[in-house]
DNA sequence: TGAAACTGACCGTTCGTACGGTTAGTGTAT
DNA sequence: ATACACTAACCGTACGAACGGTCAGTTTCA
């Protein structure tokens, strides 16, 4: 390890921010609420993060990151793009309720993401993550598994469903995150799917998603 | 009409507000920033409207009453749940491209008409229109058109692929707001419903919703 | 003449950020 | 061992700009 003279508070700082940001979002939280919330100074925070804005790319990157590093994980193990494509809509879901802060803050302030310069690493991993499910439709529509569609659009269907549950999902509350992806599948999959619905797996799928969100978690608070 | 002593600006700042709001976000639009577009000063906007708060609120009311009068128009003229919610389809989508400022504010926005309490009579439209497509596919999966499914559900995931337009669709770009509801159908309709495939008379329905929107525009600018 | 539209100066507050100084650990040479 | 240099963490203050909102007064028109 490098140094670490004291022990820094980096850590706390961006999650602090992103629970906060996730609750009320990116203009309504202030330098000092994070400071204060966390019992330092707010030139401590801007010690670590350049600026406010910073924190906001750090939390996007990191956010962006977990998910890849999750979808190369899993997807490695299935080869079917029908699989696969529920594999993302497994994965989507349970990161509403398994990394729900991160995931509220990004989906919120996502078009801050689309233009601001400093955001440009944010803007290739989530082109990166666009691509592969896009990949994975045009897979399945060249075999024959889903019917001829735009796979472009179809996947930005697909994010929609899934993107918009930060507006109403609760993590503890009457539906699990899985079982929400299981119909969103159901309705989406089944339609894009040619000849009789397809059977899915939905139990095994999940478990491959919760094992490689588990180990890219976050680190702990 | 009523009385205009002079003719008031009121709409105007509605609708500069509702412009400004879509494209940068509440946070982001002053009253000073809404005086100046239209040359007029900052005491003028609070005269017409109490609060910056209730700008907001009287754009929302505006957005939710629109689709609402919409809504209740076309679905008139259909009977069957499949056309209905196709229908609902085309209204979310098309007003994407035809009321493209207001919903982009309101979509962008919608979590602050969730909590707030001025923004009761807007919730009370919400969940009216929630509601409507509810019962909806309620009333497809009661006539065997749809399969089982838990029709809330099925609704926040249709709200969901077509409110999250909002961050990508552009209404000059190269699809048409008709052609992207008709593709979304064709992909979840089809996994909702029952036996082969439902023939989707997309062209007639998005001509009903085309009409009642027509009907129900909001005032020239 | 009265009511609505509108103005412009003003208030109190909060914002993001810059910056000089202090404190606490770590590596190194004696 | 111990003195010294160095670095990163952290604090506290200060600042100009912008914010939403108020209000007494003026203009305009039916």
């Amino acid at each position: 390890m490098a140094t670490a003279a004291r022990k820094s508070r980096r850590g706390d700082i961006l999650r602090c921010f992103t629970a906060m940001v996730a609750e009320r979002g990116y203009d309504e939280v202030s330098v000092r609420d994070v400071a204060e919330a966390l019992d330092i100074s707010k030139g401590t925070v801007l010690h670590h993060f350049r600026s406010k804005e910073a924190l906001l790319e750090q939390l996007n990157a990191e956010y962006m990151r977990r998910r890849l590093a999750e979808a190369n994980e899993f997807l490695a193990g299935f080869a079917d793009p029908v699989d696969q494509l529920q594999l993302i809509v497994y994965q989507l879901m349970l990161s509403q309720q398994d990394d729900r802060a991160a995931t509220v803050a990004f989906s919120r302030e996502i078009v801050r993401s689309a233009s601001e310069a400093i955001m440009d690493e944010v803007r290739t991993m989530r082109d990166e993550y666009s691509a592969m499910v896009i990949e994975i439709i045009g897979r399945g529509v060249a075999t024959g598994a889903f019917t001829e569609v735009d796979s472009h659009l179809s996947a930005l269907q697909i994010f929609g469903m899934c993107n918009w549950a930060w507006t109403w999902f609760e993590p503890g509350g009457r539906q699990s995150a899985t079982k929400i992806a299981h119909q969103y599948c159901r309705n989406l999959i089944g339609g894009l799917a040619t000849g009789s619905p397809p059977k899915l797996k939905g139990a095994e799928l999940a478990k491959a998603v919760e094992a490689a969100m588990a180990s890219h978690r976050a680190d702990p608070a």
